[in-house]
DNA sequence: ATCGTTGCAAACTCTTTGCAGGATT
DNA sequence: AATCCTGCAAAGAGTTTGCAACGAT
């Protein structure tokens, strides 16, 4: 039998830095978003270190991606019901929302099969809409 | 008063050999699909030539762009009715579905407002399901 | 002392732009 | 002939990788 060595979890300065930011954020967040949340903690942080930091947390099952239409990948904390997103046509900030939208059937061409979905909602935030 | 000088519509022979990539692919189109759709048309056909000539048909309202989630952009024959798409998880073409789904209510925080929505779904298609 | 991490810079990919030559009117 | 377009190559933007120095054990 072959024993897996099991990671050590290491937590840099860097890294707690970063976890910090999207639990502050409390949404999904970008790279340049990442950077810039989690260098108020870490000032000196490099973007390549929050590039290797994403994926080491989405690897690790801590964060999980989010892809946007024409947009930077989002990154958020793992493990949440499914749900949705809202993205802002000014700031262009992504928002969770709760939940999913009600059954429906949608008609495929013959052939295809579907094995899941994605949806989202565009308009203006709180911030953006006053 | 001023006139607005009526833009001459130029064809040449690449802008129809793209033009020809759409109509015969019947879905969306990636630049990398038009440029290899096109070329069957005009193999000197460069992909400078092909971005520049996507982009003035998107202005002339011949094209609109398709916005996919993780995924370079697609364009589509403009002027359709309103309608979703699906997305191959393995060869990952886009094709178009008919309608909409039916009818929903999403939750929105308060203070947002929604002005539009995507839906996307995923699977295999006929071609990569057998 | 060892081994993984960081930060800079270079490499890569996708897209846009500059420019000299070519095509169209 | 004048103008617009093409194709190459260089420039940008976002992301990934190589590597020497740093940090933690």
């Amino acid at each position: 039998m072959f024993s897996i060595p099991m990671e050590r979890q290491i937590n840099t300065r860097q890294k707690t830095a970063i976890r910090d930011a999207f639990v502050e954020a409390d949404r999904p967040l970008s790279p340049d978003e990442v950077l810039a949340g989690a260098q108020r903690h870490h000032p000196t942080l490099g973007k390549a270190t929050v590039y290797r930091n994403i994926q080491s947390l989405v690897d690790e099952g801590w964060l999980q991606a989010v892809e946007v239409p024409g947009d930077s990948p989002r990154y958020e904390v793992a493990g949440k019901e499914h749900h949705h997103h809202f993205q802002c046509n000014r700031c262009k900030k992504l928002y969770e929302l709760q939940g999913c939208i009600p059954s429906f059937k949608m008609k495929v061409p013959r052939g295809f099969r579907t094995t899941g979905h994605e949806f989202f909602l565009y308009g203006l935030c709180s911030q953006c809409n006053h």
